[in-house]
DNA sequence: GGAACCTCTCAGGACCCTCTGAACCGGCCC
DNA sequence: GGGCCGGTTCAGAGGGTCCTGAGAGGTTCC
């Protein structure tokens, strides 16, 4: 079975095979930052930078998914956009942009059932739109938990942004929701610093790991608040979330 | 069964095949919008930029519907018309047209059964639109909601274009109603500020985002006054509507 | 021509979120 | 015990998001 580096099965293709994405940059540097974070999921990842390239690229990978950067050297976004259609009608599309790019210029090109981010955005911000994505264009088999994720009595429905203890629910704001996700994708696994403030904070953030440990006492206080901790410390090595009775 | 990327069940044809639709619009940024609207729909898309290359795309498609501009480059809307039912007669159309179009000769044209709608249009209004002109058709088998949504005690007629609160009656200006509607297609679904932009505001708004809070604002009064809250901001993402008591 | 309505812009202000700095706490090693 | 280190917590500045009210311009309908 296909799986991801993390061992937990991946999301692939309803045969089977590894969903085939490519992503579109003219930044080499981070290009590889995504197409890094995209295999790690167990997908098949080809690059471009350019639209000209993008499009021969897809012509012979026909991908499931393309993440593009609307602004490219050679054409602007909605020419690639129909490129890309008519070598496959039913890609998807995630849009990168700049938070202070012309609004209209972006406007009604994620009209259909594409997403963007802004950059600067967070690796997991993302693979979490991207499997939105595809799970809701039914281009993936549901190996995975779906839209729901559970750790124990905890669950947290990713479309409706709702997290849950118990049936009670928690309310938490956009870089807790982040954080507690990539905590909850990856259970019984411990994460480092590190590695969290790689994922979950974007990748021209400055600061030290202690906003890790603040965000982690943050989450603590919401959700294992008077309860059986959900949440751990591994002193020297990092952070897990794991059933409280396994 | 034949989805929406959205994941409720599509609108299909009688066999539960997509429904086809052909897009003649000279503006290819224009018709690749529309197109991905449509898409969204689950629904199976072909574009044309004249009406030669309409007609022979109709040949080859045998669309259940046809969403034509009136102005093209070669021929005009007429006689496009004329040429579609010779391909297919009972097709549904829906005529783009400017707003300062000759309106008779519109009203003459959509006598038949077909509607139209002005531009600039906002992607939900043609969805609309088009969904209310497949149904009254019979080409489209009731899968999905109908002309009635419900989210909790709040119901929306579509077609009488009548919102009710436990019973109770709610007028609603053009742009609330829309807004609404979205909101109500999309039940649990948290809804960030661009794609309601992008969907219920015409494509040529340049505007920033502020006005869809603004209009939160003005359905909350209508809808929400005094009673438990169906419309919920969710800070750093967008807003969604769900029943208060799930 | 006037009134009512709808739509959108602008400015003020409340509140929340994020991050920094610094104090505190406990285990571990010398 | 004393110092050190990793981790936790608290307080607060700053910046951003979101809500509201006032009002201008446009349209529709008498």
């Amino acid at each position: 079975m296909n799986t991801t580096r993390s061992g937990r099965p991946a999301l692939t293709r309803p045969d089977g095979t590894p969903l085939r994405v490519l992503v579109v940059d003219d930044d080499p540097d981070l290009a590889e930052v995504l197409s890094g974070a995209l295999r790690y999921e167990g997908w098949q990842i080809r690059t471009a930078g350019d639209g000209a390239s993008a499009v021969a690229a897809a012509r012979e990978l026909l991908p499931d998914a393309v993440v593009l950067d609307v602004m490219l050297p050679d054409t602007d976004g909605f020419a690639v956009l129909r490129a890309l259609h008519t070598v496959k009608a039913d890609v998807c599309v995630l849009f990168l942009t700049a938070r202070d790019a012309v609004e209209d210029r972006i406007k009604g090109i994620t009209a259909g059932g594409d997403d963007y981010v802004t950059k600067p955005f967070s690796l997991e911000e993302v693979v979490a739109r991207l499997r939105g994505l595809l799970r809701r264009a039914g281009m993936a088999r549901q190996l995975d938990e779906g839209p729901r994720l559970t750790v124990g009595d905890l669950v947290m429905d990713e479309d409706a942004r709702e997290v849950t203890r118990g049936g009670e629910l928690i309310e938490l704001s956009p870089t807790e929701f982040e954080l507690l996700r990539f905590l909850m994708r990856n259970p019984r696994r411990v994460l480092s610093k590190a590695q969290i403030l790689d994922r979950v904070w974007s990748y021209d953030f400055g600061g030290r790991a202690h906003v890790v440990e603040l965000y982690i006492s943050y989450l603590r206080k919401k959700v294992d608040a008077g309860r059986e901790p959900l949440i751990h410390t591994v002193r020297g090595a990092g952070y897990v979330i794991k059933p409280a009775t396994p």
